[in-house]
DNA sequence: CCCAATCTGTACAACGTTATATACGTTGCG
DNA sequence: CGCAACGTATATAACGTTGTACAGATTGGG
């Protein structure tokens, strides 16, 4: 049924080698025999196996990218530029999603949940330092978001501080003073590097406002439920904020949600500010101001950094880890400065 | 760097066959035997390569998912299931998207994309019959979705004409008369099998109500901003219906923003129906009423489909084609139903 | 106590590919 | 013209695994 390089042989009347010399563009070969050997290729409809080439050179072309969550558009929007930046450096994406579990994380970055590729990139959630202090593979691994480690991978992401600052300067901006942090992890016994609301507490120190924790909604976790709750919860303690700044979009939407069933209008009440820039905040009823991180540079980082390393160059550190940024900017839009007038 | 049966054989003293039959659990091997090639497995980290299995084996373990665009949640959700149900079975899952363009759904059906997958599961759009007839893998293929072929392959959809109707009957239910359809293809020569369209006639045909084209507002695509491009163009063409039903959720959501710009309530003015219940329809400022299908059953049936084929059981006529049905139901929200009053 | 049947472990070949070493022409140059 | 250098094709050996065939050890029944 499937057709090997020995068939093409035999039919074309040459070595096995020659054949695929033919198959990988080999320079010394005649172009008649070339076309001889394609001749039979075409007739056999010959196809390489991947398989026993990968196991000859020891590289499958298949990188893998596990996200938390595919659920969150944030995410498959990313894996969509990851999978088109992988094809175009001829790797193929095998896509796995770790619910943000620690458990199921480790396991990825162990290559247990997919032991066939060259590289992986991993944006973790509850991953801690140690779960990869003891990493065997051989395969480079990169790390994707909003965690810090000190360890020898590379890290991309946007400045997550910087970002959050400058989506509360807006909100202050615009003359808002009492500021709610929606999304904080409260599931963590050490405080994990919580950069958002890192970049909250000190824009607010900055303008010389208190930054209480009693503005703070923790979230058990990221989607429109988790911000609808959130929000729930802090106008029932008897806050109410005139903005809020979420810890991604869907929290953000789930948030104003709440605030529309309340009866408080966003953006006359509550501005809201979100994150990540997701196509569904241009389309609400009212739609979300957000801080918008540049997904096609992070994916052609990530997947720069994972090839060249398998390639062995554009790394003369060799096995030093990397910082590497992508831009982002603040996407304004209704949530913050009301819809306009003309109504288009 | 990389340790591989012959190490643990040496480390062992025995042989490299003995040692595999350790790993794969094979009967006949002496309990003490067992435990000394265990020790030297763990001593030295053994981990199989599955690349030289899956030569040797003539599997990968892989099956690819190809859906048109992993930014519509509807697909992100259903490949989050499919992942999930694959990793039942023991196999993961590679996922690529064709941005629902002909020549890539052909390269995929062709295994061009990735060559290394036991089986295939692939949700076309503009894939043509003839384009399957000269497909010469033989990776077990599945189609998903709303088209119809008529081909030695598993389908697996709903039934999109009864779920469109019931959709149709439900603005009839609310005394609705003037419904347009929103979403229907216009890029393709031979009109295509468009199921929901379908459904959309049949039932406005059973109730006495005309179907006229001027209702239909084609679409290039099928997200937010063709919904609301085609909400625009309706409106513009002077026609005002009183419910709109929409080809999908996303083009449901994006009319539905342009009918707030245009000052037209939902659904007091206009009522709305999508189509694929995507977690963004719960939360908007009006929650979407639609048709949920059932995603679960949809990937479990996908992947035994597949699964069965591959391992050569559950399938007496051996190449016959199947259609397989999943459930769904219609989900009555705001849009339709308008807001409750108690604001919960 | 012997022979057959079973259990346990081994050697070897194969999966389909590419790398290495080599053989055989052909050319170029002094 | 002779020899080096090069271009072209081939044979052989791997990559790491599992299936087949078999040899030696052990068991059981008569």
């Amino acid at each position: 049924m499937t057709v090997s390089l020995k068939d093409v042989a035999e039919r074309a009347g040459v070595s096995i080698k020659t054949v695929s010399n033919v198959v990988n563009n080999y320079r010394h070969v005649t172009p008649a025999m070339r076309a001889r050997v394609q001749l039979a290729i075409d007739e056999l409809g010959y196809r390489p196996n991947l398989t026993a080439r990968h196991l000859r050179k020891g590289r499958t072309g298949i990188i893998a990218l596990a996200v938390p969550e595919l659920g969150n558009p944030y995410f498959a929007e990313l894996a969509g530029s990851v999978i088109d930046v992988a094809a175009e450096h001829e790797y193929t994406v095998l896509l796995d999603h770790t619910g943000g579990r620690r458990e199921q994380e480790v396991l990825v970055s162990q290559g247990f949940r997919a032991r066939v590729i060259d590289g992986l990139i991993l944006s973790p959630i509850e991953l801690e330092t140690e779960d990869l202090l003891g990493r065997d593979q051989d395969a480079p691994l990169v790390l994707l978001g909003e965690r810090e480690y000190d360890l020898p991978y590379d890290h991309i992401a946007i400045d997550n501080v910087a970002a959050a600052r400058m989506a509360v300067r807006h909100l202050l901006g615009l003359g808002r003073s009492t500021i709610a942090f929606l999304g904080a992890r409260t599931d963590r016994v050490n405080e994990p590097s919580h950069l958002r609301l890192r970049g909250w507490r000190a824009e607010l120190k900055a303008a010389g406002l208190p930054a209480p924790d009693s503005l703070i909604a923790p979230t058990g976790g990221w989607d429109h439920a988790n911000g609808a709750d959130a929000m729930n919860q802090l106008l029932d303690s008897g806050v109410t904020p005139d903005a809020v700044f979420a810890y991604n979009d869907l929290i953000a939407i789930g948030a104003m949600r709440v605030l529309s069933e309340r009866g408080l209008r966003v953006p006359e009440d509550v501005a809201v500010v979100g994150f990540d820039d997701i196509t569904e905040g241009r389309y609400g009823a009212v739609t979300l101001t957000t801080i918008s991180p540049d997904k096609q540079t992070i994916a052609r980082l990530a997947v720069r950094s994972v090839v060249n390393r398998l390639l062995g160059t554009g790394d003369p550190v060799g096995n030093g880890s990397r910082e590497l940024r992508a831009d982002f900017r603040l996407v304004e839009r209704e949530s913050t400065l009301g819809r306009r007038q003309d109504g288009r």
